[in-house]
DNA sequence: CTGTTAGCGCGTTCAT
DNA sequence: ATGAACGCGCTAACAG
């Protein structure tokens, strides 16, 4: 059996191709006697609707793009399953793909994914170059939504969390505890989050009558774990060290948290350490780290409903901006300076 | 623009639409004169290919399904990110789907995807029970490869850890440290490595000497954590309780420790911990694991590969079966009992 | 080197 | 309630 078509049906059954996509489309202008017999000539050939055939006359594919800068992170995954579900859920495939946080090859991947005519696409930006391939995107009319990451000037729909609320809350944990020379490790500016949780941080010092300083705040790539330990160390060597450090995700943290026990350095007693993004699977992290947790599976959920929505022309709004608060969970790894 | 047809590009060059389809399947002839007003006809409309019309002709799609039991578990994720990277090299796309371990789901998602017309599929088989569906498979002659867990009778393409042999190890590696009530927290008997790692586990001990006491061998579900913490509280409740635990994974195992701390309970010094599969991200768990350490990425990318090759027919034989070696990481978990 | 014809497998008219 | 004809967008097989 190679593949049956509709029209091998339509012959066993006696009718015509007609009547049997009537029947597999729950058309209900069938005759209950054909459609039980279409019904067991689909069972005995073991048909199967060609999707691409479908989609070609339907004019879509019932298949919705996701695109994240790296799958492996337990954040993007958890989107990731988040979305895949309620996509399953109504009947949507998912097509999975990995920018791995590089501009050109998330511009590729969604070529790729227009090629493949899916009916929208939920994004994890890299980076604010991003924006410019969206505006095609637009003019194409495939309905996007953007996840986690903004992009300035940008008004479509979007899930989020609240990076400046977050990590303000984070920091000013710190100066609560008695903490001055707080440093921040970050990402590349390009990215939203990474400018967000920095505001969020300057309005915290701020708060706590504490002068910026920028030699305090040094750039990582979270994919890259040499990076963190560059900059954790280039914090630590500075002649009056940092005597906390807000990581601006749980990645880093735990890069940061591996260097500064490899340097001998117990924390939080030598160093006191608070992140962005809970750490599934791990409570029992040594010591855990004080974060602010993000429902990431619910950012999934909820970026591929509105997806969904758009899809089905549902909504007919402008743009949404959903943004998903995160909560504080106080631990082990942050305490008093000495 | 409301997406470009091939035929409005051939309007546009003064060509007929079968010139522009050599031009974009980069046929050799193709006057270079024509070819470059097809190409800016292409730019100026900025179109892109329907991949279904393609597909639809060339009878691939260019796509291959990928089957997870769960994205979430970071040994799964790393399949996942590994297999894509080298589909996507190889221009295909990567459909995901999610089976949560459950058969009925397995299976329509399965079927699904042959829907879909994916040009072959990827499988970390739920259980067992996944082997009819995989017949069917066969007989649609849609190529697929099985990862991680194999299937009792599977003569197909294969890539798998060594079972058996990790098993083996880090139980010896407890009964050399001095334990000899080693109990086991596996998973149901219907999923292949289980069963491999239990095998490994009796093993083990009958090399020790040691007599199998069944009781000691309690089930759980890695994606359910209460059944987790279920297996090992009745371990420890028990009378005479186990001074090792062998988790058949690294979420069962965390569950353990965190179990076991929650009674009061310290690793290494109250209970011994080993277990398959590492950690990512996670060296400052505390104890740090020791365990079998798997290269779940290389599964993932040496899978797809295999069947990229096989959808490209390159290989006729029956069905390959590659085993990677795992690696026995000692650490802090383990230690002698008291 | 280029164009014509004829489908790929399905769904959408419009009849009957 | 059912069917015939046509087209979705593309390419394989032949012309020429």
């Amino acid at each position: 059996m190679v593949t049956a078509t509709i029209r091998d049906v339509a012959r066993l059954a006696g009718v015509s191709a007609m009547t049997v996509s009537r029947v597999l489309n729950a058309s209900p202008h069938v005759a209950d006697a054909t459609r039980r017999r279409v019904e067991a000539a689909v069972a005995e050939l073991g048909y199967v609707p060609n999707g691409l055939a479908r989609g070609l006359t339907r004019r879509r594919s019932k298949t919705v793009a996701v695109v994240v800068p790296d799958i492996a992170n337990p954040f993007f995954t958890l989107i990731v399953r988040g979305a895949e579900e309620v996509a399953w859920r109504a009947g949507y495939h998912v097509l999975l793909s990995n920018s791995r946080g590089d501009l050109d090859r998330e511009r590729a991947n969604i070529d790729d994914m227009l090629a493949s005519r899916v009916d929208g696409m939920l994004l994890a930006a890299a980076a604010d170059g991003s924006g410019s391939k969206l505006k095609a995107l637009g003019r194409d009319d495939v309905p996007f939504v953007l996840v986690d990451r903004t992009i300035p000037g940008y008004r479509g729909d979007l899930v989020k969390g609240d990076g400046v609320e977050g990590a303000r809350q984070l920091v000013e944990h710190l100066t609560a505890l008695g903490h001055r020379r707080i440093a921040m490790i970050t990402e590349p500016a390009d990215v939203s989050t990474s400018r967000e949780r920095q505001t969020g941080y300057r309005e915290a010092l701020e708060a706590a009558g504490i002068p910026f300083d920028p030699s305090l705040v040094v750039e990582a790539s979270a994919i890259d774990a040499a990076s963190v330990r560059a900059a954790a160390n280039g914090l630590l060597d500075r002649p009056v060290p940092p005597t906390a450090v807000f990581a601006v995700n749980n990645l880093v943290a735990l890069g940061v948290a591996d260097t500064a026990q490899a340097r001998g350095l117990e924390l939080p007693r030598d160093l006191s350490l608070v992140c962005f993004d809970d750490i599934a699977y791990a409570p029992q992290l040594n010591p855990f780290f004080t974060a602010i947790a993000q429902p990431a599976e619910t950012f999934g959920t909820i970026a591929m409903q509105l997806l969904l929505d758009r899809i089905s022309g549902l909504l007919d709004d402008a743009g949404r901006i959903v943004v998903l608060p995160g909560e504080l969970v106080v631990r082990a790894s942050a305490s008093a300076p000495r």
